[in-house]
DNA sequence: CTTTAACCAGACAATTTTATCTGATTTTCA
DNA sequence: TGAAAATCAGATAAAATTGTCTGGTTAAAG
């Protein structure tokens, strides 16, 4: 299979991506977010608990408890997600599989791959939650 | 962990590679290939006895045996042997893992990302195996 | 103060991917 | 003709990823 996100990653990308549309100034709780992204809710309550040591989400316990983001939607980017959970590995290593990337040994796909690994970088760095909230409205919202 | 490719993808790559720069002719064994890209053996052997059936290498089998290229070198792109291994799918799904890419309910990096899923479509259809020698050498060589 | 709804920690299970093993067959060559 | 070197098919094993369960703790609300 070939994959740019580890399922993890895919759901945490969502998962924030969601408590950033939908937190109405209350916590999320675990339960609505994996029905809203049909993600079996423990795995989602794993991974947001995997976040918030990361400091991305913060958590409140008990009735009426939840995630919420653990900074401001303007100081949160896409990359900051996919580092906590898969890392920036790929971003630094070859498309081919090939051990070590230098410059002196390129892979043979090297000039063109390599721009597109720093776009695709540069393209989760860019935009920060909040600048995402519309487009993500729209799209959970047919989901 | 993040990845482009599967592993089997990878190898897959890499093998084809190596005998396309390295068949002078004769039919490159599987022991060969294990150790000059350090793949178990056992494993690109059932890889290429896999890319075997999409006619993308053939083999003979005793001694003096090994495989060989299905097609012409210029005939063979890597595109083709991503498609025999990990399928297409990447290049027609969403990149955050939301289920269903239209275009009315786009991801919030539709924009973005699209654009790149093409180029490395694109990329990876563009040269075939005998343009990209030189640069697989100089790879191969610096192992 | 009891019920309820939530997080949380850690064990457990299922699935997929990666890798190895075993034995059979084929071909070359001395 | 027999030993050696290779593919090949299928079973098996190991590791990683994905998903589930159990029991505990916390906090709100009646
Ligand atoms: S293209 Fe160059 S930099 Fe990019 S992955 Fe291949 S070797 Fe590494
Ligand atoms: S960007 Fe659009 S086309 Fe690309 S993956 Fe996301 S939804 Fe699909």
């Amino acid at each position: 299979m070939t994959v740019i996100f580890s399922k993890k990653c895919e759901y945490g990308l969502q998962a924030i991506l969601y408590i950033a549309t939908h937190t109405m100034g209350k916590a999320v709780p675990a339960e609505k977010i994996s029905q809203a992204l049909k993600i079996p809710r423990e795995f989602v309550s794993k991974i947001l608990q995997d976040l918030k040591a990361s400091g991305l989400v913060g958590s409140v316990k008990g009735k009426a408890g939840g995630f919420f983001l653990g900074k401001e939607p303007s100081q949160i980017k896409l990359i900051d997600i996919v580092e906590a959970i898969d890392g920036l590995e790929m971003f630094n290593s070859c498309v081919l599989g090939f051990p070590e990337c230098t410059p002196d040994a390129p892979c043979p796909v090297h000039n063109k791959w390599g721009i597109l690994r720093d776009q695709a970088y540069q393209m989760l760095k860019a935009e920060t939650l909040d600048q995402l909230k519309e487009r993500t409205l729209n799209k959970i919202s047919k989901l």
